[in-house]
DNA sequence: CAAGTGATTAGC
DNA sequence: CTAATCACTTGC
């Protein structure tokens, strides 16, 4: 995943406090999914971070699949099913319809796990900006494939 | 490496 | 209104 992390990231569309119609679900509360869609073909997930009023969210790279295999394959049609904040959402089914519904309640729901160690998570720069481009906010797991194929 | 693709945004 | 930008993926 990756955080941005407010108006003062010159990376989060929310910098500056910018408010629009496609900001707006940053403002929210925490647990908020903010769903964007972006170079004309794809969907993005991140869930809002902070209080409300203070837009700042994490964006979604990978996640391993576990469940519904069958149903990330058809939806996708290829591999890799999860390793790309675009490639998940197809495979999740994750689309604008989503974008501000909570994420602790619904259809759509991020579940307290098993937290990795914390020596486990290692940080770099994040993928794909053009901003800011080498704060270390991006955090995943070394030994993840999951990852490594989201570049 | 570049293309595809269209919403979003800033700037007239 | 116009034009530039874009937190990506795929296929050369």
């Amino acid at each position: 995943m990756e955080a941005y992390i407010g108006p003062q990231d010159p990376a989060c569309h929310a910098y500056g406090h910018r408010r629009t119609a496609r900001t707006e679900p940053l403002y929210g509360p925490p647990g908020t999914a903010y769903v964007y869609f972006t170079y004309g073909m794809h969907w993005c997930l991140n869930a809002v971070t902070e209080p409300p009023d203070y837009p700042a969210a994490v964006l979604i790279r990978a996640l391993e699949p576990i469940a519904g295999l069958a149903t990330m394959r058809r939806r996708r049609g290829k591999e890799p099913l999860c390793s790309g904040p675009a490639r998940l959402c197809e495979a999740l089914g994750v689309t604008g319809a989503l974008n501000g519904v909570s994420l602790q309640r619904g259809v759509l729901r991020i579940l307290e796990g098993t937290r990795p160690r914390n020596r486990d998570i290692v940080t770099g720069p994040r993928i794909g900006i053009t901003q800011a481009t080498n704060w270390p906010l991006r955090f995943y797991l070394k030994s993840s494939p999951w990852v490594s194929a989201a570049r």
